[in-house]
DNA sequence: TGACCCCAGATGTCAGACCTTTTACGGTCA
DNA sequence: TGACCGTAAAAGGTCTGACATCTGGGGTCA
């Protein structure tokens, strides 16, 4: 054992030159200095601000566009700008995220279906609160093509649109960015109910009583009916 | 009006060469072709194999790295490999979403609130089933803390601690996952409950009362308590 | 045997040139 | 006057080639 003392887990202590220059225009954006629609300075500007070439300033920005946090324009009122994270962007990285995580790290189909229970119940209920005309007519479509649609695959996108609509019927954003990452990849990954005798039409059945209770605004109806339902295809799945 | 309409969301057919080398190396890390810990060839094979430059593929390698997909390691036995997404990368993943959302996007105090209690609650019904004697002793040293702890700051950081092994007990990953950004969200961002008398003293009570449930393993208690806990606090601080 | 040095191979950085896209400007012509 | 068009300019996109730096391993030598 020599003096120096290599630890378990070790640290660069001098971090490369892109990952300063991104991180000091990360924290510019997260302090909120630079704000959404913010133009930042062109490549040129940043290589004489930071001292550093223009590979590295590039490099650092491409880290933050793949953040979602700035995004780039070419020609002349082109450039570099600050993004507005919206929530379609979160849900796609947690859907990529949440697949590549699926079967290690002790993430399996029952957290997932376990997840989904615990924030798709008071979605119902909320819904059933607060739901709109536009929310119960993209409901209505969703019960009509699920009905219609033939093959295993366009149900099951069907079957995902429904509850999706459901949750975003409940007004919370925050609600529909988490499940619909969990629904994709459930769907992806591991809903595959061939062989469940009447499977189909239990589904229809149950979405057309969860539909009518967000219709007539019974929160509690809808809560439960819900319960149910998820209570039954956690069955159904978790085999 | 010329022929050509102009798109109201304009997109530029030909995307960037560093995202096209971005997406197909990403595509194959997402099918499993490539997997946790397997080497990406080095920057000067991929020059060869997608026939672009070295900026360019590094450009492409730069993305994916903050997308926590990959991560390099200079020397000899450097490289470029595919990391394992792990919880605590998405975590610090949504709490800069999340606080770049708040207060934007429809996304308010009142959401974040609300779903806190739709994911708080059941986890505090799991973890008076599934705790174990570590999250336990967490728990009591965590409260231990929080009557010792002086000062406004230093009390919140011990709140959030307590409510985040609650949901830790739970054991169930997305759920730890999803609350600790809206849990740090919350603290950076809103709660500033000076002026209410008795607060703290509220709180100490209450977390108490919820360690006592889900030591006893009183899955009803747990969940009431906590109803109840982040009840009060919704009314402290949605005025 | 152990301390040291040097080499190889990979990423990190730089400089400079040129290409492509996009808009603004200004001139031409009906 | 107004529609059209061509060109310049500014910004990001790409390429090339060189050198710097880090890191592990193997060889050398006291």
């Amino acid at each position: 054992m020599t003096g120096t003392e290599r630890p378990a887990l070790p640290v660069s202590r001098v971090l490369p030159a892109y990952q300063q220059v991104a991180d000091q225009l990360r924290s510019l954006i997260l302090s909120g200095e630079l704000r959404a629609g913010d133009r930042l300075p062109s490549e040129t500007e940043l290589v004489t601000q930071f001292g550093v070439s223009r590979s590295t300033v590039r490099e650092a920005l491409r880290a933050l566009t793949s953040r979602d946090l700035v995004h780039t324009r070419r020609g002349v009122t082109g450039g570099t700008f600050v993004s507005a994270v919206d929530a379609r962007q979160v849900s796609a990285y947690l859907e990529t995220s949440l697949g590549l995580m699926s079967g290690r790290d002790g993430l399996g189909v029952h957290d997932m279906l376990e997840a989904r229970e615990i924030l798709e119940v008071p979605s119902a209920r909320l819904a059933a609160e607060r739901r709109s005309e536009a929310h119960l007519e993209g409901l209505r479509q969703a019960l009509r093509r699920e009905v219609a649609t033939e093959g295993r695959q366009g149900r099951f996108v069907e079957h995902r649109t429904f509850h999706q609509i459901v949750v975003d019927a409940a007004q919370n954003p925050l609600l529909s960015m988490m499940t619909e990452p969990l629904f994709r990849v459930l769907e992806a990954q591991f809903l595959r109910p061939e062989g469940i005798e009447g499977y189909y039409a239990r589904v229809d059945e149950e979405h057309t009583a969860i539909f009518a209770a967000v219709e007539q605004g019974d929160a509690d109806a809808a809560a439960s009916l819900m319960a149910t339902h998820l209570r039954w295809l956690r069955e159904v799945y978790e085999v």
